[in-house]
DNA sequence: TAGATTGTTAATCGATTAACAATC
DNA sequence: TAGATTGTTAATCGATTAACAATC
């Protein structure tokens, strides 16, 4: 398989929040241009980006707005469920174990680190607090 | 002003990451080289990268690397005072508002927005809950 | 059919790398 | 001076864009 660039995985994100944004709208079809307009590239980059993972489009038409919105899900892997680590259990750490947002997105947090050794141990929802050192192993045994 | 590439500016802040975990080893010179091995890219990409911004080096002993990092935080601003905005203040931006590295760094949060209306008004440290309809008005009028 | 827009090739542009004279 | 490494030019590589045949 061909390496596919950063630049294009990321402006495939982009056009999943376009395609997003344009359905809640009720537009039901949509042309590369009208993506690339309100992303500010052109065209030729939108066609091109998604050239590398399939043809999505009808020639004369455009793109149906609720099947390549889905396609891009499956290329970028948001249907899936992703068992994740968080690292560091301060305030910021804490505000998003409880952060629904990332549940909802398929991100679930599996394990816990901190470096402070008065938190290690410690039980949060079935979750122990474990060692920053220990993260590796943990990822590790995952695989 | 030539344009600086957005990848120029991402790999100098990782340049000054790497000068900064090298000068706490006490490592006081260093080369392109060097740096081009800690951030697995090419040495002639490092050279390239600062000779944007001037000539940092001498030739046959390589960086100071006390030296560089100060001039690398110059070009990136990071010795600017920032005021910033918060928006959104659910767990996540109130985790963000004590995060004292923020203020550390020079980001100063001086307005706080939200879409919540019971949360309007509110006080906060000498601040007030604006609407987020609110936030481009009040960062036009620092401007 | 005529008009519109895709998917793709070829041309262009910009970013990375190799090479080397300058020089510490 | 000899060795090392910079700063910069020129060559290469890859990404973006223009152009257009295919086709809905």
């Amino acid at each position: 398989m061909k390496k596919i660039s950063d630049s294009t995985i990321r402006r495939l994100s982009k056009y999943y929040r376009t395609l997003s944004s344009q359905i809640e709208k009720g537009v039901s079809t949509i042309s590369s241009n009208e993506i690339a307009q309100l992303n500010s590239i052109t065209s030729a980059q939108v066609r091109k980006d998604l050239s590398f993972f399939g043809t999505f489009g009808k020639r004369g038409l455009g793109y149906n707005t609720e099947q390549l919105k889905d396609q891009i899900a499956n290329i970028l892997g948001l249907k899936k469920e992703w068992r994740v680590g968080l690292v560091g259990f301060g305030n910021i750490g804490r505000a998003l174990l409880r952060y629904d947002e990332f549940k909802k997105q398929g991100f679930n947090i599996k394990a816990i680190f901190d470096n402070d050794p008065t938190k290690l141990g410690q039980q949060i929802d079935n979750l122990k607090i474990d060692k920053i050192e220990d993260a590796c192993n943990v990822v590790a045994k995952e695989k």
